[in-house]
DNA sequence: ATTCTGTATGCGAACGTTCGCATAAAGTCC
DNA sequence: GGACTTTATGCGAACGTTCGCATACAGAAT
């Protein structure tokens, strides 16, 4: 209500027309000194902003990027949401850009209705997409209609859009390895089931590091099920009924919830964690530190992905072409606590750190 | 790049003038069977939609509503922020509005910037604000600028911005109420400092609920701090530590974590949580039913929130009055587990749930 | 003096809508 | 059958920018 500032009155107070005034705002054009002056004065003293509509309406750019994602189950929490929808906020503001986020539709026809949508009214001019799995209509969609899109995670063709991951493979590798160290020889996984992606590729890291130290993988080693808390505690049961000799020493899953079930198995069969079996998980998801013993878990560079991604794609939206790399796979890091190598004081001390009051 | 279709195609193919097509489009006037029945034909068959930049320079509005929150310190997940956000981006869908995300920044003087320019930009509508402190000066902007905007959580004066907010108190009460059930009558609880009006609001319920079945509260039974793991692990250590006859048998945190590690001191003290004391949280974050023994927490409603506080907000915006009622406090539930109740079975079973793959 | 280059600014049009008012045609009344 | 209401559609203007081209004026070169 309190009526908007345009542009004609800047330039009537700096006595050029509001062409100029825009010219100049917007540094298309060189003036003199002294108009530059009168001009930006005037700006300030009337307290000119831009009316975002106008120029977009204009200029066929909405400065807006989209993002969706899969909602996580109610029993779980998305351990890494808040952290990389703030990084890309951030990243975002730096170059004058914003965020519109919009629901996940598991209904196809719905969710692909959105994307259209978002597209046909120009509210948007890119998006992130996270959600990949092998067959992604959506990734179809836009890559199609040649919309600009970068990706959290990628697909088997490393050339059909832009995207940063996480070396799922390496991180497991180096969980693997670093049981190894520890003197274990054979190593459990609680894997996804064959059909997921990202859990094919994490296990690739867990053969080859056995396969380089030379421990020759049993097929009953690994455990596949939906990456719940009761499978990691059934799969687990089953683990350590296998004879001895063959049984595991040591159990790498790919996430923290079943990390989190197998420990629970593994106390409530009278055994210790980190001591009688090593345990690994991944994400890190910050309850891991608070388990008892702590979790020793692989975690992903979270606000260095959602940053890059978000600087990738308006590199792309600003110049036209991606700033390479077009395509990166970023290391995680192992963060090692007790449930690997037990039990060090007897005190837990995990820092001072904030409440979560709201 | 695929050339936008305008009203003046749709017009032309209709063989209207484009500014009918816009009236019926939008619902703005009655014209007859026929011509309605060839303009849908013609937006059909041209695969029009209405450009959103040309709509809301126009009409000045923007049909986005901005959200932003404090970002949770590294070590603690938000357990309600993708149930939360969830729920809104699917009401505001539901009225053609969309939600603008970004950051938080605890600089005041940015995080004004970023709300003054989102308003004098024209990019959104409303706001929808959770960061309620004591003295919230981007409430005070807002308020003193007549800008829409809805908060989850109120501030003291009721009538200054509409709002819904959980009950704490009542969680509360409902939680020593459960352990007076249970048969307890020394009950401590784990609070927030007390300049948290969140906390304090919460502590009422504590006390009232004392009061009416007759216990005098002890001051001793009330330990403060920052809501961290260690707060709770140490205050814990320190109630324990009271002499016989006044100990406490039962302990209410102020939130989940503090509650974590209120169970593991208790562990670590010989004791057992849920036979020997009783431990109740608050938030129930999805790792709560997954702790040893399963944590009783309070439930907030939070998606049924995020549902009102969007329909409320665009009931406001549409219509230019807020619906009934402005201002909303909603009960929360308690979730019992056995870290009151004591274990009932020996197998955990925690239902077949979904996977977090991405 | 005349033309030439260059810099500083202005002008008109366009972006794709919405909105109020004007107008034409049809129906109602006495 | 003319005046009067009603219904269906058209028209012009406006929302606040950006952008390409035109133009004015200086000073340098011919």
């Amino acid at each position: 209500m309190p009526k908007r500032i345009t542009l004609k009155e800047v330039a009537a107070r700096a006595s050029v027309s509001y062409q100029t005034v825009s010219k100049v705002i917007s540094q298309k054009v060189h003036v003199s000194e002294a108009t530059e002056q009168r001009i930006w004065d005037a700006v300030r003293e009337l307290n000119y902003t831009p009316s975002y509509t106008a120029r977009s309406l204009r200029s066929h750019r909405s400065m807006t990027i989209g993002y969706s994602w899969r909602p996580s189950p109610p029993d779980q929490t998305n351990p890494i949401l808040d952290e990389f929808l703030q990084s890309m906020f951030r990243a975002a503001e730096n170059h004058g850009y914003y965020l519109l986020c919009f629901p996940y539709h598991d209904e196809l026809q719905k969710q692909l209705a959105i994307y259209r949508e978002l597209i046909n009214t120009g509210r948007v001019d890119a998006f992130v997409i996270s959600t990949l799995n092998y067959n992604e209509p959506c990734v179809s969609y836009l890559v199609e209609h040649k919309f600009p899109f970068v990706g959290f995670g990628h697909l088997d063709d490393p050339d059909s859009f832009p995207y940063i991951d996480v070396d799922g493979a390496l991180g497991l590798q180096m969980a693997v390895e670093h049981l190894l160290d520890l003197g274990h020889r054979r190593i459990a996984a609680l894997a996804w089931p064959s059909d997921s992606r990202v859990g094919n590729n994490r296990m690739d890291g867990y053969f080859l590091a056995l396969d380089k130290a030379g421990i020759k993988a049993r097929p009953e080693w690994v455990e596949r099920g939906e990456g719940t808390f009761d499978v990691g505690f059934t799969s687990t049961l089953k683990l350590l009924a296998i004879a001895d000799g063959l049984r595991p020493t040591a159990i790498v899953a790919m996430n923290d919830l079943m990390a989190f079930g197998a420990m629970t198995a593994i106390q409530q069969s009278g055994l210790r964690p980190g001591k009688d079996i090593g345990v690994i998980g991944f994400d890190d998801s910050p309850t891991a530190r608070y388990m008892d013993p702590p979790l020793t878990s692989i975690r992903q560079p979270i606000s260095t992905i959602g940053k890059n991604l978000m600087e990738r794609l308006i590199g792309y939206l600003d110049t036209g072409t991606y700033p390479d790399p077009r395509c990166e796979l970023v290391a995680p890091e192992l963060v090692i606590r007790e449930s690997t190598i037990g039990k060090k004081t007897s005190q837990p001390i995990h820092g001072k750190e904030d409440a979560d009051r709201r």
